[in-house]
DNA sequence: AATGAATGAGTATTCATTCAT
DNA sequence: GATGAATGAATACTCATTCAT
């Protein structure tokens, strides 16, 4: 029988490496780097522990392309938002959805491992490094200043606001991030009222 | 100079017990079961590795006792709440204080790590298991309510309000657990919009 | 076109399994046994890694037949060299040429190579003995005695000095196998001094 | 019991790296980089194979060393044999026989190893260039020419006649480091006259 | 009691070989 | 036949734990 097409291969590679990001993903965010072992991305991922390095150079590499893509998807998240025809608190409500929604989970679950986990490459870190908090908060900053002159959000420091409304957010994304967690991720409306009058 | 008698080295042994854990406590919410070596903790504890097996049995022992001990201690905090003769709102606010102070963060860290670790042993998931969640709704539940009662605390669904509560707090907790984080533990006045009416 | 007939599928099978020994000798006598991968062969032969096993049974087996093919060479070379009707010394100077020609040395590398890697196989190592150096030093006897009866070559015991000839040959090709040798090939002359009348 | 003294930690520390650098030496010498395998040096030095990265980082880094190790002791015993008061032949055949010489022979062999094997790290290529054949003939240079002064060394180009001396030596000793050898290695006599008047 | 040397089980990664197409 | 994806056994290295002193 002829051998496989150009395509063929192609799109078999391009599934592999998809279906093993997505595994990986979700195991990184639940165990962190350490431990993160390679047999469990492969039997979860259904292929050898072998295959796996025709896909990716290392454990390494692909944690580090993971963050990348976590923290591009963060950044690109916010902007969407601003493209939205509702006014502020709206904007910042639709925000907090899309990241308490199950597909962002695993992403903010992700940093949050690579900034605590020992043994992440120096590489990793410099990658951590060009997505500073500061950076989230000049995204946000517009839209909450908005929200403030139009008094929907509630008056003080800006940027102390943003900086908590982060940090919760991803605290309850952290510690939700694993199937049966302890804990449960609070109603969007309860969120609100940190940063909303009455 | 005499020889030590048995309570003086009793004495000693103890001491250094409660100096080990303590060094412990830090590491492990750190970095993690996994991602703490014991190297990292005999040097940080600046005693030899081999002595550390004099004091415990084994790694996974010490990160349950240090569990255990935070479990108690969580369970405690809440309950001594309770002896104070403020109103309920002012109440919590101690406890959120109490919490979010530094002593509090590296329990709460364990015991995400516990939860979260892949590597820890089936007696620590026990262990895990007696102090569900909802063990520490039912601690909370009478004073919410009195909160409630009172005007204090806003309307809607207790057991709902306090594991959301709970979970922001812990969650804050987790992501703060590190030196240097990213993130920033908010004020307590902001934790506190979530319960409270304005 | 018509479908090449039984002949010429085996003329291309066969032309095929020489190209793929031409390239294996080279990376094989380069690198080892172990330092040679089947990627390298495959590559630099221009097939795929699965393909080599449509020819070859294993690396082990391949290797072998190349020892086998360099052994059988070497001893054809000193067989031929008795046919020239020329003066013993020049026989031995003609040997030596061919010898330290570019074909003869990656058979030379690769008999070294056999004789010292780990990892070779049993049945390598049992064809190994079939060629042992007295064999060699048997079939050039008559030609150094020759020589020293017509007083071309010096006195002294044959069998070492027929055995140190082979060594010193030996070495200088093994050292000079790779491309870019940090050693040289030194001139015939040279070499030719250690067993004639200056 | 006390813990053992610094000095006597030390002494054990020190006795064991030896211990182990010389069994190492052996067997890359036998058998390179790619076919030595850990377990066959911790085998050989009856040291688990978890207690050689205590005194080692690598594999590589002991390669590397016992590299170096080779080359300054080989340009160490050149420069020795100059201080010897005796015609230069004589300090030629000095240095042929302590080349020869059972401790020599595992150096050639390393850095020959170091030469060819594939999958030597960069930084070992780099340490290799420090020591260039060149390095070697300059240092020769001046006693052979004394040689051609006095008489004793054959007419001809010297840089040349270095090196083939220096290809055939090395040669020989790589061919003959293995136990078992196939070859043998020739009288100090027979070399010689490559480079002597009868 | 105290130390750090020593062990060995476990983990990431490589590579010869097989298999589906 | 031909391809390269897939497998799994082997190998370098790490680290919790034990042991000799």
């Amino acid at each position: 029988m002829a051998p496989l097409n150009e395509e063929q291969l192609h799109q078999i590679r391009d599934d592999r490496k998809v279906q093993i990001k997505h595994v990986a993903l979700k195991v990184f965010a639940k165990y962190g780097i350490n431990g993160t072992k390679m047999s469990m991305i492969a039997k979860e991922a259904g292929v050898s522990q072998g295959l796996f390095y025709r896909y990716f150079k290392s454990k390494d590499e692909l944690f580090m392309m993971l963050i990348q893509e976590a923290m591009e998807e963060s950044v690109s998240s916010i902007e969407k938002i601003y493209s939205l025809s509702v006014p502020p608190k709206e904007k910042i409500r639709t925000l907090t959805e899309v990241i308490l929604d199950d597909g962002g989970k695993y992403y903010f679950m992700l940093i949050h491992q690579a900034h605590t986990s020992s043994g992440v490459s120096e590489k990793t870190k410099q990658l951590l490094e060009q997505y500073p908090l500061k950076l989230y908060i000049d995204l946000l900053l517009p839209l909450f200043r908005e929200g403030q002159r139009v008094g929907e959000i509630v008056e003080g420091d800006l940027e102390e606001m943003i900086s908590s409304y982060l940090s919760i957010l991803s605290g309850v994304m952290v510690i939700n991030s694993q199937e049966n967690s302890f804990y449960q991720i609070p109603k969007v409306d309860l969120l609100m009222r940190i940063l909303t009058k009455s």
